[in-house]
DNA sequence: ACCTGAACACCGTTCAAGT
DNA sequence: ACCTGAACACCGTTCAAGT
């Protein structure tokens, strides 16, 4: 970071092993969860010693924080590729909604890790340089959500009911998405709530609330279905057919 | 349980150690989060040893289960008196909100043990019975929930849109209510999201999620402000004074 | 300058010994 | 029959010693 001398070589070594670093640890915490990650398990995947380890990373939870960070570089890759779906702007929520699903879809242990980050940063054991990227992450996820709304008000699409603000608008609906998403990560809550496919509930209700903000055209103007199908086939026809394939 | 027998002065014993154990483990974790929480200073906070807290718990995550069990009970609590509001269905989903929201304002604390339960659970370091006992809770309430919808459908304010069940449908209203309490959570999301008041939010979004379902009358036909405040005053006196103290 | 791994601190859990 | 607390296992974190 200080030093852009001639040490390119070990500096891409020290990187390589933190990707590395970072493969392990998702792995490790895929098979055997969050307290079956341990330093040492770490340290032996890689071939290195823990202190090693801790040349990178300043505590457990430091680890799992990166390995959040890199999963979401995947999810705004899938986001902003979402947002280049051209139609009503209300389609184009309906890309990044579809978006959002494929993504937990193809990466259901993403949840489990933010939330163990949830926790663990009031903790304060997470660096606050990566905590300042999740921020900033967040930031830039909710910027483009806001962005589509604003393209709907201007548009005439949409106005914003009740006084609401746009960011207010967007934490509604990422609301409804992230709670979802949690009900339907443990099997146990599933099965008292008898649901068929969570997936599709959520996608509905998305739906149903945004007739409730009045943004046109309605469910009931529009085929919101062939959209979907569109954006399927013409920005996810890859993603889509790998989250067929995936575990839920 | 299962000796009836004359033994009662001494189970009596029991069952208030228990007790005294769970205030304790309460309000360690509230002081010093789940790490800070150990058994030695629950042992130490009820004058007993370490052995004893594990005659009543079989691990540190079943305490915290026992705690979201107890809490979970003032939480029924207010949501069956919410129930006997009297009034038009959705005037009774209102009431039904508005318990929710005094709970969390005034049990902040319980949205973070429950996570930690979330991600523990999986780890099968919960005793099965108190996970059965979670679950039959969380069954009760969505029950309470799905018989107002019901309700609503039998009286003819309501058609279930999109072929949807009404246990559907309470899934996405407790995931909008879940998401937006685990969104408020945290402080550091709230700043990027740069809400001034996500309790109002989540209740306005609540509204329109309801409009959107077609869920008559609508708030465009209905003040519901008036419903709400009529159940603060008539359900919830006692409970809105102490949750304007209580911290947020 | 970089890496190692023994050492330390801490904590969940168990169980032989006590009363 | 009930309770204790020493002992054990494990793991996150540090740092003096190596190369």
């Amino acid at each position: 970071m200080h030093d852009v001398s001639t040490q390119t070589r070990k500096q891409r070594e020290i990187q390589q092993r933190e990707g590395r670093i970072l493969d392990a640890a998702r792995r490790i915490l895929l098979e055997r969860g969050y307290l079956g990650l341990t330093m040492d398990r770490i340290a032996q995947a890689i071939d290195y010693s823990k202190g090693t380890v801790y040349q990178h990373f300043t505590s457990k939870e430091d680890v799992i924080a990166a390995v959040t960070i890199q999963t979401f570089e995947t999810r705004m890759d899938l986001i902003e590729r979402a947002a280049t779906f051209s139609g009503r702007p209300r389609e184009r929520m309906v890309a990044l909604g579809e978006a959002d699903e494929l993504f937990f879809r193809l990466y259901p242990d993403y949840l489990r890790a933010q939330q163990i980050i949830r926790i663990g940063s009031l903790l304060a054991k997470t660096s606050d340089e990566r905590l300042a990227t999740i921020q900033a992450q967040r930031s830039r996820m909710l910027g483009i959500a806001t962005g589509v709304i604003r393209d709907a008000v201007a548009q005439g699409d949409l106005v914003l009911p009740m006084q609401m603000t746009a960011e207010e608008m967007a934490f509604g609906l990422f609301s409804l998405v992230l709670g979802g998403r949690t009900l339907t990560g443990s099997r146990s809550e599933l099965s008292v709530l008898g649901m068929a496919d969570p997936f599709r509930t959520i996608r509905q209700t998305t739906f149903l609330l945004l007739d409730g903000f009045g943004w046109r055209p309605l469910t009931t103007e529009w085929d919101y279905e062939h959209t979907l199908q569109r954006v399927r086939q013409e920005v996810f026809p890859n993603e889509v057919e790998r989250a067929r394939g995936a575990r839920v």
